[in-house]
DNA sequence: AAAAGCCTTTGATGCACATCAAAAGATAAT
DNA sequence: ATTATCTTTTGATGTGCATCAAAGGCTTTT
């Protein structure tokens, strides 16, 4: 049994903080560190299925994900729900709202989660002053700027099963990051939202992971997911390679 | 007859150029204006056609573009190619080369253009001793941010004139705010790069022109477009207004 | 433990857009 | 000017995914 840690009581620092290569720059001395730990006014704790943000609300704060996974996800005015993303631990929230000072999306935890608050306008001053920060944060922003470039290609030029194998990738990749298994999962997100997200409906999602099923490349069993033939995923991705 | 302007004699200068309310924050006063000067290192002119920075290459500099149009896409590596962005006078481009050194995505000259050549470092350093550059660095970022997230949208939830309508809306609003007509304008990018960005192909985006044109809600010849109905034009982008 | 409410799967059918094809209209090259 | 090339339009046909429908599996509630 694992013990149970209080997390409220650890001080809120990203100095010690096991997910800082993830989210924080590297290449800081003990000093600059102990600038960084400004940054997190606090956490925030948000249960699964409630509100980080919503589109609409006032801009202050960026959010770093220390547990927990989100969707983030933009409504037209008639309803439509695009997801924009899904965000796991390490990873950094809530940029849409610089440009107007208002966010623009809907993030919302699809599990218990965990964040830590960071008040832009204190990201803003102390980034004036340690420039790997400064820099870190542009890469940040700069890095989902080509996130969402490679959506574009997905959702603009690729057929189902190349959308759901670039996504099973990815994900795959990015757990693989944190340390856990590069060869299975346990997805956090529905049949349809992981459709909202790829561009397609719920029923072709379902029948992807079918297909996969019966080809021998992937086990699925509801939200567990086994990779048995990662090549064989990687060339419906890009049938480039491999070849 | 125009006065033809001369414009590598003028000097290279924020400070008078008429795009600055587009591509630069205001509310500066004498002092600062003077210093932001400093972040356009020279101009650069790219003929209709040309690359003005290539997926691949290192990111040096960020672009303003003063005049001319262009186009942003990334490739696949099976040769797919997907427009992610049309770019006019007073917007920057460039961001996408910040997370990793190297430029992401291709951006060609639509027409003939002249840039104005960023250095980043300059950019960054600058940014660190003028907070509202700094606060204008983030929101062009973020800009960039939401308007994948609304390509997204329409991507993945919107249909072929839905898409196209959504697309001139777009451009007649940016067109309107320099000072150009909402409701002509002439397209610079061909039918197949209009559905490249729209995730269509160009025989669908063709026959999209033909129906608002057979419907009356716009008048096309070619690369003229004359919006006859505006109203329409937005009631079919999104059903709910204008009821 | 039963009931209620999701979520997922699978089949049958339909449709929006892609593909294939050809011709006409622009634009550029010689 | 004339040819060659590129762009756009329009028609005919095909197909990948959406839609409609129903049943079964999980999860949550009481």
């Amino acid at each position: 049994m694992q013990p149970v840690l209080n997390l409220e009581a650890i001080k809120v620092a990203c100095s010690n903080c096991n997910l800082r290569e993830l989210c924080m720059p590297v290449g800081f001395d003990v000093e600059e560190m102990k600038r960084l730990d400004e940054v997190v006014e606090k956490r925030r704790r948000v249960k699964q299925g409630e509100l980080l943000f919503n589109s609409g609300d006032t801009f202050t704060s960026l959010y770093a994900i220390r547990t927990g996974f989100f969707k983030t996800c933009v409504t037209s005015e008639d309803g439509r729900e695009q997801v924009t993303g899904f965000q796991m631990a390490g990873e950094i929230i809530g940029m849409d709202g610089i440009v107007s000072d208002r966010h623009n999306c809907n993030a919302v935890a699809l599990e218990d989660a965990e964040v830590c608050v960071m008040p832009f306008a204190t990201v803003e001053d102390l980034s004036r002053e340690l420039p790997a920060l400064q820099r870190h944060v542009h890469k940040i922003m700069s890095r989902e700027i080509v996130r969402e470039n490679s959506v574009m290609m997905l959702l603009g030029n690729m057929r189902a099963e190349e959308r759901l194998a670039a996504f099973l990738l990815n994900l795959l990749q990015r757990l693989h990051a944190r340390g856990l298994s590069q060869s299975e999962l346990v997805l956090r997100m529905t049949r349809e939202e992981i459709g909202s997200y790829l561009g397609l409906k719920l029923e072709t999602v379902s029948r992807a992971f079918s297909k996969f099923s019966e080809d021998g490349i992937i086990e699925v069993k509801q939200r567990y997911v086994k990779i048995l033939a990662p090549d064989a995923l990687k060339k419906i991705f890009n049938p480039q390679t491999l070849l």
